[in-house]
DNA sequence: CGATTTATGTAACGGACGATACACATCGAG
DNA sequence: CTCGATGTGTATCGTCCGTTACATAAATCG
């Protein structure tokens, strides 16, 4: 009982993976079914079949971007030895991450519908979700460091998570402005360099 | 020869004030001429009578809004007597602006249009040069504060300035998201932790 | 071989968008 | 008053949007 009827002709995950690119690119609400068929290479029905609508293809669309750029950030979390290397890493390679060549600047889940309101409101929670769960895995390793004697019990670690998810986010806007990649390196360093007095000694 | 013709029959400033607003929450795409109307309470004709289009109408509500809400933010950057008080008190004024209750959270320059590709091309022009207007103010600031000797020759101005521009710019996105004002009060006051390393001594 | 199932291409759907044509209302000038 | 000028309301323009109907192509199943 194997595939029946014709077999799909095209690539579904790189016909995914141009999606995302051009979301990540222009955003939910500026991309047009007409975009995505020029960048796709796809007809409507086609795309239709595959993914179901708009709104799920850039709901798969955003998992993929996830999966293949978030994880190069992110992953520096828990395999860092401490706290504070692991956040400056974090945004060093969000630094590079934002200004590769070849990709679109700045962040998906940042720059794709930062609107509350008249857009698609199942994209907007989504990213929202997404942008707060960032916050709550800072948040959480800042905590693992009290445990592990790093930094001191009386770290304010919301207020810290708060505060470096926050520079990550405006990187995106400067991301998108042009910014190159040493002047976001240098945001990275400048963030760090308060980190004495905003954790309380262990 | 005074005003011939029928006079208008709404106030355009209270009008532009609507628009504002709406723009500020819903940002220029996801506005409609339909919203619009509704929120100003006119007609598509009259809009476009007394403001020639969506675009021109977003322009001028933009300057409506930088003079209103921008410049209580901006107006401490010279007032302040040390660069390091300015700066602190920009941004735990910008925290304050975002979270309250009446307006819309976040900064419109910030939030309108952060897709480069796909909107409105004048529109997004006119807010990266905003955005960028306001890293040249910071740099100017901190500029003076090397002449007047409060901090050293050596001092990165252009990463500083950077820095902080990312700072406020990223508290939009947590604004919209929905942070309080005391966690963003706790975010001006992180960013603030690094400052004497930052700027090398006097 | 049909019969069935699935994918594709063409062509179009209803609806929302930004923007206007047009008739009428309301002003100052003469 | 009449005349020109400007604002307003209705009703609509052409265009693009996301989505789909329909006929056809290409696979498996019996």
């Amino acid at each position: 009982m194997n595939a029946r009827g014709r077999p799909r002709g095209f690539d579904r995950e790189e016909a995914l993976k141009r999606a995302m690119n051009i979301f990540w690119r222009r955003g939910f609400d500026n991309t047009s079914i007409s975009d995505l068929t020029d960048a796709m290479g796809l007809n409507p029905p086609s795309i239709y079949a595959a993914f179901g609508s708009k709104e799920q293809l850039f709901l798969e669309a955003l998992d993929l971007y996830s999966q293949t750029n978030g994880d190069g950030i992110w992953d520096y979390l828990e395999s860092a030895n401490t706290a504070h290397q692991a956040i400056w890493m974090l945004l060093r390679a969000t630094a590079e991450n934002y200004t590769r060549g070849t990709s679109p600047r700045g962040c998906m889940i940042v720059l794709s519908a930062p609107q509350m309101e008249g857009g698609n409101a199942t994209v907007c929670e989504e990213l929202k979700e997404r942008r707060q769960q960032n916050v709550s895995l800072l948040q959480r390793r800042l905590e693992r460091a009290i445990v592990e004697r790093e930094i001191g019990r009386e770290t304010d670690c919301t207020s810290v998570a708060a505060y470096f998810t926050c520079v990550q986010h405006g990187m995106s806007i400067q991301a998108r402005d042009g910014a190159s990649r040493e002047t976001l390196l240098a945001i990275a360093d400048s963030a760090m360099a308060g980190w004495g007095a905003l954790v309380s000694p262990a």
